[in-house]
DNA sequence: TGAAATCATGCAGATTTCGGCACTTTGGGA
DNA sequence: TCCCAAAGTGCCGAAATCTGCATGATTTCA
């Protein structure tokens, strides 16, 4: 059996049961294991398959699971999500960015509380849509595949006819003489933007992203309100933000 | 069963009933509790549920189940999926509600194609971003947090300032004789408004869904000009939207 | 409080993976 | 024709992963 003949094969199993063995693989095309695993490799070096441990699974399956990416420093970013959603009252209405630390806001806020959440992260907007009695709205326009948000000018004008009274911005790049930066361009337009229609700034950061410098400039420190790590309010690495106003949690 | 499957199996568990036990996934699953602890504790890791005492919980109601539902009948709808990506050509735009079998069509698409797909459907639209040369444009608005789709008269007056080659229907309920219907009121604007939009409009359905009614109507047999399922063209059950017109594939 | 269930931990056996190596085949090019 | 390089394949041993079991601690609940 050739070399693309066993791919295809394998292609077709997996569409048919959604799962190959390495194993079966092995016996049922009279090769070894470590063809066939090579096999997989290639497969899953072109992104037409999931190589999992003993086998393969097919694409779909991995969407299905997907946002099963490992969160990283997930109690961190829980500790921060659970001091930013301190600051949200019922009737208020939103704008927030996307990034985990954001989804896990969603699940921080009080059951009881009735806001209004604007954000055009697709994964942030389905994370609010979990809460009961919060209203969702999602700006939309041309996916970002990347970000998986929205991006574009229609998002831009979107976010400048919201009045807000929050706006919680994820942190790419912070740094206390900069202020905050971004690598991405249309984020950046987003993030601004968003700043601008919000009587008030929160940033969430990690601790690990203080002091980092990214491409392009959000705003600086002046137009940040308040900004949340996991540090305790007075760990002595947040003193140059605080120097410059900013009210830190 | 291979480890990536236990776990979007006891995912999938959890979706349905909000809470699953130890001792039950181990039976349904074969393999021994400690095996089903570890994944509960590896998924808890990753913050994916909440583990109890005998068990694990959910978030919260459906976390992140981007398009986790069970898909009863894959392999149908991935055949339904096939033959609906083979009217889309490169350039055009096409309109697409939500809907597993429309998930599905996001990976039948051939890569070499490209085209714009526009969707108010969240993981549709997520599905489609995962193709790596379609546009996807999301129009946004308020969720329904049912369907997990952006609706309201924003999202019907975006539609109508499109002009699509295609619209593709996910199908809730179909009869030769009353046409198209939803049992969502929200929805059925929105399908309403696609197909007008729409030069063309391909409706997709699993047999199981033939010859049945819901409370609102989307459209007629007129409007409707092509309909996929997976049974062969000329199978008999489909004689009569064949003797109205349709177009059957 | 005590019995039963559940949990954490360490360990052993089985399976899988990885990297290196050797062998064969294939397809030129001298 | 001969030789060589590249690709493809199988095999081997070490390392990693996965899984079930045993043990003792912990929790739950009547």
């Amino acid at each position: 059996m050739l070399k693309p003949e066993r791919q295809a094969y394998i292609l077709h199993q997996l569409d048919l049961h959604n799962k190959v063995l390495c194993s079966r693989l092995s016996e049922e095309m009279s090769v070894s294991e470590d063809t066939v695993r090579r096999d997989l490799q290639e497969l899953s070096d072109e992104g037409r398959l999931i190589k999992v441990h003993g086998g393969a699974l097919s694409r779909s399956f991995h969407f299905m699971s997907q946002g099963a990416q490992p969160v990283y420093s997930l109690a961190a970013k829980r500790l921060i999500a659970e001091k930013a959603a301190g600051l949200v009252r019922s009737g208020m209405v939103v704008l927030t960015t996307g990034g985990t630390t954001i989804q896990e806001l969603a699940f921080a806020i009080p059951t009881d509380i009735q806001a209004t959440f604007v954000t055009c992260s697709i994964p942030a907007a389905l994370a609010y849509a979990h809460h009961p009695s919060i209203e969702v709205i999602l700006i939309g326009d041309r996916i970002s595949k990347s970000s998986k948000m929205c991006v574009g000018g229609e998002v831009i004008s979107k976010i400048r006819d919201v009045r807000a009274d929050l706006c919680i911005l994820g942190v790419n790049g912070i740094d206390a003489g900069i202020g905050m930066t971004d690598s991405d361009w249309d984020v950046v337009q987003v993030k601004k933007a968003m700043s601008e229609a919000a009587r008030k700034t929160i940033c969430v950061s990690i601790a690990e992203k203080l002091n980092s410098r990214q491409h392009y400039k959000v705003c600086g420190t002046e137009r940040i309100d308040t900004l949340v790590t996991e540090l305790s309010p007075n760990d002595p690495e947040l003193d140059p933000y605080r120097a410059r106003g900013i009210t830190i949690l």
